[in-house]
DNA sequence: TATACTTATGGTTAATATGACAACAAGTTT
DNA sequence: AAACTTGTTGTCATATTAACCATAAGTATA
């Protein structure tokens, strides 16, 4: 044990990484190679150096786990259990993320074997607290979702208003009515209706849009309520 | 440096402590006695035991500032920014409680050599960045207070409508119209009228009323919006 | 080619919530 | 007795909401 450390001792992050996929929400979940808890899966974390910000250290975390940069990530909480770790006490502090599945290949790296995304409702047992970690997170995800649009963050850049309400309904885990929905949103004047319709659907295509995040700037310094 | 500590390292906890008096916002500030800080105003803080989780922490540090136990208390989150204290790296964890100031004395201890209410409006230089972290709880209010009857735990026990009114006007910095609000908080059946008024008023006395613990909870199960 | 089917999109309506404000009640002070 | 202060109740036009219904625009099937 030398007096100057370059990491900070006793501390961790660990992040949840939200994903969305066939209309399914996911986690991302990395299965451990080394350690006490060698094969089993847990959330992706890692240290934080002495002369780095939490955030920088979510953020560079996020990065070497997923290659990705500029995301939305945010701050859970401290979580503090004296005996959430059995071997050493360590109090972690949990981020959470959102990620566009499409744009970006995870591949497991460092101390890791295996990265894969689960479907949030079938998340195997994690080490650690990780379990109620998740837990909270979503708790937090489907708050924050309320009253911020950053559910975008999860979808492609062109989306159908129905994609955006299936994202919704598979977040807040409830039914929603397409015409009200579509009135709500629309009202917001977040979204821009784009000169293109979908794809190779075998149905009528529907109109994309786009997020304008100028518009979500403006409408943000006023503060605005996103309550579906 | 001994290896075992009982102490954490390099983590602290700090706690705004909010109150009410007067109808004005308050919180509760301690002036240092001893270290590089000595003579300087902020938040009541401590560390955190190696046996003892971090919301406990929170909880004795509270007590050991005010002498009170059985407080609302809600951690923040983290604050990791490397350069926060000059001197060396340390995290903090923010906590903030609401208390009522009729219930209890403060009194200063330990590390310090007075502890003294501030209007939150008139709030000095603080050391480190805890005018930041107060910012940061003072928002964290707002937003709680729209969304859980938190509130009440900064009035005394039996409260009119008109006072919880002008706590929340407070809180918020808005005023709030006195027929809509009484409403919109009796149509939450939380408030339990009681067979009782005020005393010694120079106007005509309010009825008193009482927070419904009992159906706090039953109502808190399934959720419940409080936006005023 | 016609019909069924699927999803998209655009109303309609009754019930409820909201904000702004007026009116009256019950006391105290002048 | 009149003025004043705060508490309490009521009104009303407007906005919002949830729950539907109807139609549009395509694809798939017979």
């Amino acid at each position: 044990m030398t007096m100057y450390q370059t990491i900070m001792n006793s501390i961790s992050i660990d992040c949840i990484i939200f994903g969305f996929n066939n209309g399914v929400l996911e986690a991302l979940l990395v299965k451990h190679a080394i350690g006490d808890s060698k094969g089993e899966w847990g959330l992706p974390g890692g240290i934080i150096n002495k002369g780095e910000s939490i955030d920088a250290a979510a953020q560079r975390t996020l990065r070497e786990l997923t290659g990705l940069e500029n995301i939305f990530l945010e701050q859970l909480k401290a979580f503090g259990d004296p005996k959430r770790i059995p071997t050493n006490r360590v109090i972690t502090i949990g981020y959470y993320a959102l990620i566009n599945r499409e744009e970006y290949d995870v591949k497991a790296g460092l101390t890791v074997s295996e990265a894969k995304w689960y479907k949030i409702n079938s998340i195997p047992n994690l080490i650690y607290d990780h379990n109620e970690i998740l837990d909270f997170g979503l708790k937090k995800l489907q708050t924050r979702i309320l009253n911020a649009p950053i559910g975008f963050n999860l979808l492609p850049e062109k989306f159908t208003l129905l994609q955006l309400m299936h994202l919704y309904e598979e977040i807040l885990g409830k039914e929603l009515d397409k015409s009200n929905f579509r009135r709500k949103i629309l009202k917001m004047k977040l979204l821009v209706a784009l000169d293109e319709k979908q794809q190779d659907v075998s149905h009528r295509a529907a109109k994309l849009y786009q997020f304008d995040s100028d518009i979500y700037e403006k409408l943000s310094q006023k503060g605005f309520n996103f309550e579906i």
